[in-house]
DNA sequence: CCTTACCTACCTACTAGTAGATAAATCTTG
DNA sequence: CAAGATTTATCTACTAGTAGGTAGGTAAGG
């Protein structure tokens, strides 16, 4: 991975927040030249083609919410604490207005290259399998119902909170996602 | 509503293919003019501007879809024979390696006017509707559990659905869409 | 003769991307 | 250490192509 340094990253973070509000194909160079106040043709010295820029904006994406991840993880001792901590990072995403990361992209998968789509595959499985260890925990801990499959939930979790969010953020309404997160987790309890 | 002949729906079908597969804001007026075989000045005749085009491309499939469901009513007496078949639908999609019109645009929302986002509003809220329905009756007619609650096991699993399928499509597997499914209704099952 | 359904020709604004200049910082070597 | 070479980070100026949209014309048909 590219060592980036602060104007690089302010790039990056100006994508980052058109590509979950707007969409990576609803923004331009433009754009960036606005608000980070440097000249289209030098967003190319950092990033050669807009393709390369979405790569480089995923990587830095899935590796900051895997780190999130890890650290509720250290946190919370309790698997169930662990599920409701990270529904939160998620909820605080469409309070403000926004979509997952991944999952714009995700609808935008023709626009961006493989080596990006493998990212946002990586980012669904690792998620997932974090979903999945945090709920074994909490079976071993008899705080999560012993018959649940902890995988089977975890694949429906992540799509269940995608999809929520995805339809929170259409009715401006967080408290859809926060409905759905609330039933799917209520369902796990002993 | 406007009433539309043969070129219009063409328009239309082409416009609905490209935002399933790569998104509203990643196909042109020429790329309709080259599929459909008329000009993009004359695409301005049907449809004035693009955000008018996915207005009524957006009305017409909300419609469709609406009345797809109304037809699975009819034909399959059994509440949990009702909703395969909508799930059925929905992976016929993911096998074209396209996603929901209604799941494009809400992830493509700024660029749509206030209208189409209703409609995308009342399309997940009728969806949702139709699913609480067939819920209650596969519990009247003691297929599905008495304990769960109809109302919101549906707005799960539309959102569940909309969130699998945009992660299906990214992996390529229809699979994944089939497994979550799979694992929602059989929960319902007694 | 007006409406429908197109067309040609055009426009302005924007798109991502390139070429080449420049100034400053940093590294290399006599 | 000073002189020179290279790298870094930016700029101006540009290009070819595309975007959605408009103006005005035309041929056919009710």
């Amino acid at each position: 991975m590219l060592k980036l340094n602060d104007t690089a990253h302010k790039i990056l973070d100006v994508a980052e927040f058109y590509t979950q509000t707007k969409g990576f194909n609803a923004f331009s160079y433009k754009d960036i030249q606005n608000d980070v106040g440097i000249k289209t043709s030098s967003i190319h010295y950092y990033f050669p083609t807009k393709k390369e820029l979405a790569l480089s904006m995923t990587a830095r994406y899935v590796d900051n919410f895997h780190a999130k991840l890890l650290e509720i993880r250290d946190l919370y001792p309790s698997g169930i604490e662990q599920i409701v901590q990270m529904a939160e990072v998620y909820i605080d995403v469409v309070k403000q207005n926004k979509f997952c990361m991944c999952g714009m992209l995700a609808s935008e998968l023709t626009s961006i290259c493989d080596a990006s789509v493998a990212k946002l595959i990586y980012f669904f499985e690792t998620v997932q399998s974090w979903v999945e260890e945090a709920i074994t925990l909490g079976q071993h801990q008899k705080a999560i119902k012993q018959n649940v499959s902890a995988k089977a939930f975890a694949i429906s979790f992540v799509s269940v909170i995608e999809g929520a969010m995805l339809i929170a953020r259409t009715k401006g309404e967080p408290n859809h996602l926060i409905t759905v997160i609330n039933n799917t987790i209520n369902d796990l309890k002993i």
